[in-house]
DNA sequence: CAGTGAGCGAGCTTCCGCTTGACTT
């Protein structure tokens, strides 16, 4: 057919490289590895050599077939997937799969899509680079190898379905130790005192000169003394420095710095912000969007200097160039970037609108000048005292790149903003509106994020731009972290105001601990986390990747044969594995609390059947036993005798009603009150323990007159069959199944034959869905 | 939708990195 077939990775890509070369030239794309080692079997040759089992994967099989006949029909076939590991890896495979021979092959990359670039490339065709290729099997295989016998292990002395693996293993780890040290951390409280001064600004006008003292205070003693020593004293200004600094952009968007501030500034999870760069990159909006290079091409630095001089002026130009110190990267792309500099603004979803905005500003920026600020620090002496307070200013005297874009930091701190100060000269006396000495405490580490972990995972050169998503929907799936739901506790603090000379304390209280949708570890992430620490601790350094990676970057260079490099781990991997399945207990995080002072019978915790529970009763000592489940939010780690107690006061009854009794417990779906079959839910807010029988007649009620809103009809011919308003608008509930009603229908017009003649319908077709549901559903 | 906490025990589960689909609520 043509003369030239060309092989990318992306079919956005060859859609924009097919428009650059001529009619002589066929662009199809491979979408990724074509094939890997077989899924369901080892797919590792350990006797002979760790020789792969490669299979073309079941959703890949119509894809090579058709890259095959247009191989076969094509003169030249030129494999132009990324300049990485995988890309050569992926040129090989299709070079192996497609059998190309080796003279009408020809291996070209490029680093920007432009026209230049690409005929350039292809006048410098190389080979395939085989150490390259077996760089990247070396990874494959150990990958597998870990993966694969690891996870057995988990099936049989934790859990059946469970899974570890080189990257999420410590994904896993990083959140456990986080909780630790957070359960560990004893919160110490201090005093920190603030003067707030009245001035005049330029105009003139009354403002507040805001200080803080230098000291701060350990005890409430010491602070209450140091206000009351304060009731008769000066305050001058005994100095004042003025400082230049500078601040300078941060480089463009790598996908794990995308993923940061696309969560920081618009509050999208990892998984999100990749969707909507997928759109973008396929609406050939921005380059690629997975790539761990700060580079930008010479094209995007020339188009970016266009624009900066066009919208701001040549002043606030610089140009730079990043230099990328991730660990591991490989730059086979460009930073993100906009395709098109010169466009600030796209059409599209909001969205895709605010993300592209986001890339534009960061690259713009990147390629700005300096911001040239001035800092002032001011100090205020006391007549009586040695102590000094500081006041901070900060005066930005040329914005630079600050014009266009500003990184956000995770810090929730609530750092006091430096901001413009009032003209105040050096001993100047000052007065005293107020001074306030409020105790404060100092604070747990951070939970992780999804980003931030995103963020720790590149810093350990663990895991790659296409992975930093899958990995954490991969540890929620297996259920090793979840997101958390801390409503927080309340705790009371002292604050003195010191105020026309008159001390006065007060007690005032805060919400503290709150969390929302950071990444907390569960019982069962917890236990096999321990577990692999304790039989694998070396796949679980945090250095282990690193170690590897510097392996791999060995095979790369020819200086080291790769099935050398496996034979090695492997020598040491292997016996561990079989020692482990041999020796190990199996675990289930069992603790014993103690005793019940009831019944004299221990109380234990572990993890059961249907999750963790609490066990009264010893069963060596063959006493009846009695189960509970944890409540949402207990660990088994940290649960105290007198919680686990607690769980065994429910079910318990309210006494009866109309003759039916009302019993009280938490299910799946959280506290309820049951009356006969009949469940209502009681609201976060109120307690189980403590619920009265009037309350929970109250909740009867309120329920029932909200279902009888929410009907729209009934039907006298059948009880089971009722048109009802839910979340998505009217729907029909027939024998505990929901059906849609089409939008175009008005509910209340419906007879009973129309609305059994949407289920009759809609029973088909579902029978064909749950089908297909079953088969995806597997994961 | 909301009990459960296996002394019978089949057959299955699982990794990391490349890429996009085709699904419903």
């Amino acid at each position: 057919m043509s003369k030239n077939l060309v092989i990318v990775e992306s079919p956005a890509k060859a859609k924009t490289i097919e428009k650059f070369l001529g009619k002589e030239y066929v662009v199809l794309s491979s979408f990724g590895h074509i094939r890997d080692l077989s899924e369901h079997a080892f797919g590792v040759d350990l006797e002979h050599g760790f020789k792969p089992i490669y299979e073309i994967s079941s959703d890949k099989k119509k894809l090579v077939s058709e890259l095959k006949k247009a191989s076969d029909s094509s003169d030249m076939v030129w494999l132009a997937s990324d300049e990485d590991r995988e890309g050569e890896a992926i040129a090989w495979h299709l070079a192996e799969t497609l059998k190309l021979n080796h003279e009408k092959t020809k291996r070209i990359v490029f680093h920007e899509i432009t026209k230049s670039a690409i005929l350039k490339a292809i006048e410098h065709p190389r080979d395939i680079d085989l150490d390259l290729v077996n760089a990247q099997q070396a990874r494959r295989i150990l990958d597998r190898i870990v993966g694969y016998e690891l996870s057995p292990i988990l099936w049989k002395k934790v859990k059946s379905s469970l899974s570890a693996g080189r990257v999420q293993s410590v994904a896993v780890r990083l959140i456990v130790e986080r909780e630790r040290e957070i359960q560990a951390f004893v919160p110490e409280s201090f005093f920190k005192v603030v003067a707030l001064f009245n001035v005049f600004d330029a105009q003139n006008n009354p403002v507040e000169l805001k200080a803080e003292l230098q000291h701060r205070f350990a005890s409430k003693e010491e602070a209450k003394a140091f206000l009351e020593s304060c009731k008769s004293t000066d305050f001058i200004i005994e100095n004042i420095v003025k400082k230049p600094a500078k601040r300078s952009p941060s480089p463009p968007f790598t996908t794990s710095t995308l993923q940061q501030e696309a969560a920081r500034k618009l509050g999208y999870s990892v998984s999100q912000t990749m969707m909507i760069a997928q759109k973008l990159y396929e609406a050939g909006k921005i380059t690629y969007m997975r790539t761990d290079s700060v580079n930008l091409s010479d094209f995007a630095i020339e188009r970016a200097k266009n624009e900066i001089f066009s919208l701001v002026g040549e002043r606030y130009w610089q140009m730079r160039r990043f230099q990328t110190k991730t660990k591991g990267a490989q730059e086979a792309h460009e930073a993100i970037r906009p395709t098109y500099l010169d466009q600030p603004e796209i059409s599209g979803t909001t969205q895709e609108k605010n993300l592209y905005a986001l890339i534009w500003k960061r690259t713009i920026a990147s390629q700005m000048s300096d911001a040239e600020l001035e800092k002032t620090t001011i100090t205020i002496g006391m007549s009586h005292s040695s102590e000094k307070f500081l006041a901070y200013g900060e005066v930005v005297k040329f914005d630079g790149f600050l014009k266009v874009y500003m990184e956000s930091t995770d810090d929730e701190d609530d750092q006091e903003k430096a901001t413009l100060l009032p003209p105040l000269k050096v001993k100047q006396q000052l007065d005293l509106n107020q001074m306030i000495a409020s105790e404060r405490f100092t604070q747990r580490p951070p939970r992780y994020s999804e980003a931030s972990l995103v963020r720790k995972l590149e810093e350990l050169g663990i895991g790659r731009p296409s992975t930093y998503a899958p990995t954490i929907s991969t540890i929620q799936k297996r259920n090793y972290v979840e997101k958390s739901h801390f409503e927080g506790e309340l705790r009371s603090f002292t604050v003195f105001v010191l105020k026309n000379n008159q001390l006065k304390e007060e007690q005032k209280t805060e919400r503290y601990g709150v969390d929302k949708g950071k990444l907390v570890p569960t019982d069962i992430g917890m236990v096999v986390n321990d577990f692999l620490m304790d039989y694998f601790p070396n796949i679980l350094d945090y250095h282990f990747t690193a170690t590897v990676e510097k392996e791999f970057d060995d095979i790369a260079e020819g200086q080291l044969d790769w099935q050398e490099a496996l034979r090695r781990f492997y020598a040491k991997f292997h016996p561990m594995v079989v020692e482990t399945m041999e020796k190990s207990e199996r675990r289930s995080g069992e603790r014993i609390l103690g005793v019940d002072p009831k019944t004299g019978k221990q109380i234990s915790v572990r993890i059961g059947r249907f999750g963790p529970m609490v066990q009264l009763g010893n069963k060596e000592a063959g006493d009846e036993l009695q189960y509970a489940s944890l409540k949402k939010g207990q660990l088994l780690e940290t649960i105290t005798l007198e919680e686990a107690l607690d769980l065994f006061k429910l079910p318990r009854s309210l006494g009866e009603w109309n003759g039916k009794e009302l019993i009280v417990a938490i299910g799946r779906f959280g506290p309820y009150v049951r009356c006969d079959k009949t469940f209502y839910s009681i609201p976060k807010t109120e307690d189980p323990m403590t619920i009265t029988m009037e309350r929970a007649l109250e909740l009867i009620r309120e329920k029932e007159e909200a279902d009888k809103n929410r009907q729209i009809k009934v039907f006298e011919q059948d009880p089971d069959l009722k048109i009802l308003n839910g979340r998505f608008g009217p729907y029909i509930s027939y024998q505990k199944k929901n059906y849609r009603i089409a939008k175009s229908i008005d509910p209340k017009t419906l007879t009973y034959e129309a609305c059994m003649e949407i289920i009759n319908h809609d029973e088909k077709s579902v029978n064909s869905k749950n089908k297909k549901k079953k088969s995806t559903k597997k994961e």
